[in-house]
DNA sequence: CCCTGATTCGC
DNA sequence: GCGAATCAGG
């Protein structure tokens, strides 16, 4: 899909505004587009502003070296406590206009098009995304995991929230339906 | 089960 | 530098 999304300036300024308003890993990953938490979580770090935290050193953590060596020494640091309430987010960009009536066309996209739901039963932490016309017995939604505290899965987020640099001219409406 | 960030290490 | 895999934990 997206070639050559990486750490631009813009990507990484925005990662940085949005860690430091204490969103998750996660949901920048999804604004962002075209990266996992991993990655944003890696970049943060890589970026020093890594968080404010725990306790510490914990003697065990992630994966360690194979064995071997065990130095490391850190001073119990301020935490800051109480995450900031998370703020709104960049652009919103609401679903496209409407796909052309039912275009029969063949699908070029190659999305697991499994979930869909009705409304009745689309439940919370389903993806919102519409999905045909709403004036037809055959709209559905996507219906697929959306990501908490978003209205949509990964996939449909990253069209309903596109950065605002990357968003000048090269917006094409990728995948509908 | 859902989620969170942290760390290591192969690329 | 990057981020998947993995870990510890809520």
């Amino acid at each position: 899909m997206e070639a050559g999304l990486s750490w631009t300036d813009e990507r990484v300024d925005l990662l940085r505004r949005l860690w430091e308003d204490g969103q998750s890993a996660s949901k920048i990953a999804a604004q962002l587009g075209g990266v996992t938490r991993n990655a944003v979580i890696g970049k943060v770090h890589r970026l020093g502003l890594a968080g404010r935290v725990k306790a510490v050193p914990a003697p065990v953590n992630g994966r360690r070296k194979p064995e071997r060596e065990a130095e490391a020494e850190a001073s119990p640091i301020e935490v800051m406590e109480e995450a900031p309430e998370p703020i709104a987010i960049t652009a919103h960009r609401p679903a496209p206009d409407f796909p052309p009536p039912a275009a029969p066309t063949a699908d070029s996209v190659p999305l697991a098009v499994s979930e869909r739901v009705t409304i009745m039963d689309l439940r919370e932490s389903m993806c919102r995304w519409p999905m045909g016309d709403p004036t037809t017995p055959e709209f559905r939604f996507c219906g697929a995991r959306s990501i908490t505290g978003l209205p949509y899965c990964t996939h449909h987020a990253q069209i309903a929230y596109q950065p605002a640099a990357e968003r000048k001219r090269d917006r094409r409406v990728a995948g509908f339906r």
